[in-house]
DNA sequence: GACGCACGGTACGTTACCGCACAGACCGCC
DNA sequence: GGCGGTCTGTGCGGTAACGTACCGTGCGTC
């Protein structure tokens, strides 16, 4: 069985840089508070440096900002009193680590860890707490957003139930890949091990196959989806659930169709 | 592979019965709905049967009820396209049944099945939508009811991918038996089974287990809970994590500690 | 350019659960 | 009081994933 991820120390501080408008489109969820929200948010926002295995919130803990991924993305996983750790759901650039304070929990039980290294945006917890008290529109995006995160964690439940670890890899590539750009993830065996809560042979064995078939190719900690469609016939049902839900929930403009495909 | 439940037709009317204010007691959010929420609610209450296997919401519906249990289980559960499910969530009387609604969803890829008959009550979808808006009595409490399902899901996740069957029986017995009265829990190994995902004779081979040990007393469709702390001891940490989940995000007042012992 | 190490590949016995088949036991009902 | 159906118990072969152990290979580093 995997052991999960050492908490890091790694915190990195604040990055002093202007936040330019137009780097907001690259968090859905900011880039749909247009207008008046918007402009209250931005001397809010900071940017933020999301390294790998970062932990962005810890087990219990009462987490001071919520965070808005730009081309990181994070897992919540919970990790058992014997070192086992499963995801329950994976966050990325549609959405937003820190449900727990906008519910009024303060905490949960899990932990947010970054799985891919990348950039994102923060802003103070009460800050957040008051700008969805006061704006209907704040709140209704991240009640919608709170949904797609269950179906997300639902779907995970189902998978782990009954879907063999091929197709819970291939379900876990494309929702990864969905959160970049490009068709390369940056992503050790163990690393995805962990996150599926499998044995990281298990791994092995089912990326062999995908690289057999040529659908992906693999070598040390990068992975190139070749054929995406390939990838996502063999993924289970699972995965166009939560796709589909995501869509449905959280629309995206025009604006952030084109943006989100730009290289970062 | 056990197949869901079929889709009942049974859909009964509400009951046109006079509401008690004492009965919301028996409610867990209701009942912390005190003063002038409380009153505003009581015109738009109505009783409401729920027997066994009745599906209070089908995947992907728009529903137009949100449903408050008093005496009676529903499963949140999800039916794969070959017919196997699996639970994501068990509402009783701490919670509701409808989140979807209330977070701007309106549906879900899941279904909500009676698991255990018993009465409730519900209200019509947008006077919760209203009230969500209006007070902020309201809206605190079901959204921390929110956080306390999501940790519900997590476990769940969490509990399919690393824990034996033994340990999940226990943990889905002690949950079910938090949201009645009494220790005994009306239900077949089938539809246990169902609800777990698993095989029916898994089941049978676990629950003999456990009467073997003499911490349960079965016999067709009736489970007595005789040693309610064997069985904790045999069930996962996932059980005590979702407990103290609710516990925490939902303090019970003294009011509804002594109303929700009393047999119903 | 050699060393060290992180990463990926392979092998093998073990185990928990599955699928299927069937038997007994209890219950309601005519 | 016999019949039929529901519910529970049992057996057996199959299999996906596990735990463990070990090896090769590519990469960074000194």
């Amino acid at each position: 069985m995997p052991t999960a991820l050492l908490p890091s120390k790694t915190r990195v501080a604040a990055e002093t840089a202007v936040v330019h408008r137009s780097a907001l489109n690259r968090n859905g969820l900011l880039s749909s508070l247009a207008g008046a929200d918007i402009a209250r948010w931005m001397p809010h926002l900071e940017p933020f440096d999301m390294p790998l295995a970062a932990v962005l919130y810890e087990s219990q803990q009462v987490e001071r900002y919520v965070y808005f991924p730009i081309n990181a993305i994070v897992s919540l996983l919970y990790v058992m009193k014997n070192g086992d750790s499963a995801e329950i759901a994976v966050v990325g650039n549609e959405g937003l680590v820190g449900i727990s304070l906008i519910m009024g929990g303060d905490s949960t039980p899990s932990r947010a860890v970054v799985q891919s290294a990348g950039k994102g945006f923060r802003v103070k917890a009460q800050f957040i707490k008051d700008e969805f008290e006061k704006s209907s529109a704040v709140s209704s995006l991240m009640l919608r957003y709170t949904q797609a995160l269950i179906t997300q964690m639902s779907q995970t439940a189902v998978c782990n139930r009954h879907h063999s670890l091929d197709e819970q890899l291939c379900r876990w590539l494309l929702l990864s890949l969905d959160r970049l750009s490009g068709n390369e993830l940056v992503m050790t065996q163990e690393l995805i091990a962990n996150m599926l809560g499998v044995r990281r042979e298990g791994v092995t064995e089912a990326a062999l196959k995908l690289q057999k078939a040529g659908l992906i190719s693999y070598s040390r900690g990068r992975i190139r989806v070749l054929m995406r469609e390939g990838v996502e016939k063999r993924s289970c049902e699972c995965y166009a659930v939560v796709k589909n839900e995501y869509d449905r929930l959280l629309p995206r403009t025009p604006a952030q169709s084109t943006l989100s495909r730009r290289a970062l």
